[in-house]
DNA sequence: GTCTATAAAGAGATAGAC
DNA sequence: GTCTATCTCTTTATAGAC
């Protein structure tokens, strides 16, 4: 019984600390966030976070490494066998509902990318693009049957990422733009894009 | 003579400073980018940095400040009298441009908007905002006319902001993604935009 | 496991010589 | 205008009591 009660212990503080860390990580980037402003969000004093992750480093690793298969579920679920129309309307779908979901989570990633992606190089050129590879292909083969229009498949798939995690993104700048800080603008958003990309894509001839 | 030679001699190194500024700031945020990092790539001391700079902030201001202008020249360029999916076509064109040749200065901007935008909030809200507003009109009036789909015409400016921005501030994962360092990828890029969006757009029935 | 106190390094800004 | 030296505050991390 000990032995599990301080596991479970242990994994939930290890959670609510993670939790602030993503707070604050997304909000500032790794080099603004502080210890300070982590320990405040986690409720918790500065040394006794470093009792559970023993550096600034470790503990955004420790999220990230997290967070990796979440994020790339989406893409890894576009089904070859599907419709290739259809297949793309719910990846978007996905995508912008991660976005809806998991603004941190996306503000995370984008942080690290903007600024050069020091500390995930290997996810991108190891996991990220290997799956890219893959989807290509199964874009490319729809293409290729006349059940898609000719576009690059990558760059088609950067299209799909960067609409969609704008709006978690640039959220900000979104709601400062838009009339009202409008409640609906993810709907707005999920219609606007769908009917581009459908559009889009649709077979010519 | 010397009142003139004086001033140019002291814009010639804030423009070197500045220059600086945006290599640094561009790459690591406002909180990561450090007075050491920017006096070492401009090849002066510290105190001399500040000197022209009485603060970090105020560097950051000049260089923002500076840039407005050449930032939101091409959604300005749109010609509610040209014919829309030509127009809209440049557009994307200039943006893509845009982060091609000048992919800090996108940056720079991204930094500011993921982490909230907190040094350029009335940017956003104030000269961004009533532009999207005029030239949302514009596009709204094409869409009634029937020379465009039925389209949101905010969500629309988004989504070419973020398709083509996307090469700007994510290039290291777009390089990373794509099989070699592709020198070509900002053509390959314009080509898929311009299909997606045109296709995308053209008025339907 | 959690805390207070503190060491050690980093970073913005100033003093003052040249 | 430019520099070296330095002040001061912030921030990461450790020491050691409870």
């Amino acid at each position: 019984m000990a032995q599990a009660e301080q596991t479970s212990r242990r994994a939930a503080t290890e959670a609510r600390i993670l939790d602030a860390a993503l707070d604050v990580f997304s909000a500032h980037g790794f080099r603004g966030a502080t210890l300070d402003g982590i320990a405040r969000a986690a409720g918790m004093s500065k040394p006794n976070l470093l009792y559970y992750f023993a550096t600034k480093d470790e503990m955004h690793i420790a999220l990230i490494d997290g967070l990796l298969d979440t994020w790339v579920d989406p893409l890894e679920r576009i089904d070859p066998a599907g419709d290739p129309i259809e297949e793309l309307r719910a990846y978007i779908r996905r995508k912008l509902g991660m976005a809806r979901e998991y603004p941190r989570e996306s503000r995370l990633f984008a942080n690290e990318i903007v600024q050069g992606a020091p500390r995930i190089m290997p996810l991108l050129s190891g996991r990220l693009r290997a799956l890219v590879r893959m989807k290509a292909a199964v874009i490319r083969q729809w293409i290729d049957d006349g059940r898609l229009a000719p576009v690059d498949p990558a760059h088609l798939l950067f299209a799909i990422w960067a609409t969609t995690q704008h709006y978690a993104d640039f959220d900000v700048q979104v709601r400062a733009v838009l009339d009202t800080d409008d409640p609906a603008r993810f709907d707005t958003a999920q219609a606007t894009l769908e009917a581009l990309f459908v559009e889009g894509l649709r077979p010519r001839d």
